[in-house]
DNA sequence: TTTATATTTAGACAAATATCTAAATAAGCT
DNA sequence: AGCTTATTTAGATATTTGTCTAAATATAAA
């Protein structure tokens, strides 16, 4: 949970999220759609990984990175715990 | 957005808005709860109001500090942007 | 085997963050 | 007015974070 919120509470980190949300992405192709440096990106997308909100996949020199939607039910169901909190009425 | 995952980001912040869960309480109480001193627990808050997650009302000597649970929407909206992503499926 | 490409690791550094103590502010009480 | 209680503000400090450049690693191609 910590590495989880840790990882969203960063634009750039958000913005590769939205960018993986068409598809995945190699590391490059991610480094390119941003004004940083490929290293400064490559620990964008190592937080990420550690979050377990993507997944990387190695071939050959190119490492794709893709997004893991189950992660975000988790976050989801923390959030839903405040929804109802004072909420009595039935639907 | 960023002052929303900014206050998240932090696993006391979150133990407060986990207090504030059960209802309404004042600084003070809420500083009870945590082992940290008042001005620690206070910036807390104050980051918390930022991010409109909880609001506070002065009465007497007293801060209240109370759960505002209409801006989850917003985060759980933005959640809920990934879980449909590659889903095509109508339901 | 040398060269080129893709990506990560290492190390440095400025900026942001979480915490503390001391002091300031504000309200209530005697 | 003076004292007490509740809370915030100010300033200091150690830690974490985001970024960079340079170097290392790994794969592919010639």
């Amino acid at each position: 949970m910590n590495a989880l919120f840790k990882a969203l509470n960063d634009p750039t980190r958000r913005a590769i999220l939205e960018l993986l949300r068409d598809g995945p992405r190699t590391a490059g192709d991610i480094a390119e759609a941003f004004h940083f440096s490929k290293p400064t990106i490559s620990h964008h997308l190592d937080l990420l990984r550690q979050a377990d909100l993507v997944t990387s996949d190695k071939q050959g020199q190119f490492v794709t990175y893709t997004l893991n939607m189950t992660v975000f039910d988790e976050i989801i169901g923390w959030m839903m715990q405040f929804k109802n909190s004072s909420d009595t009425t039935t639907t």
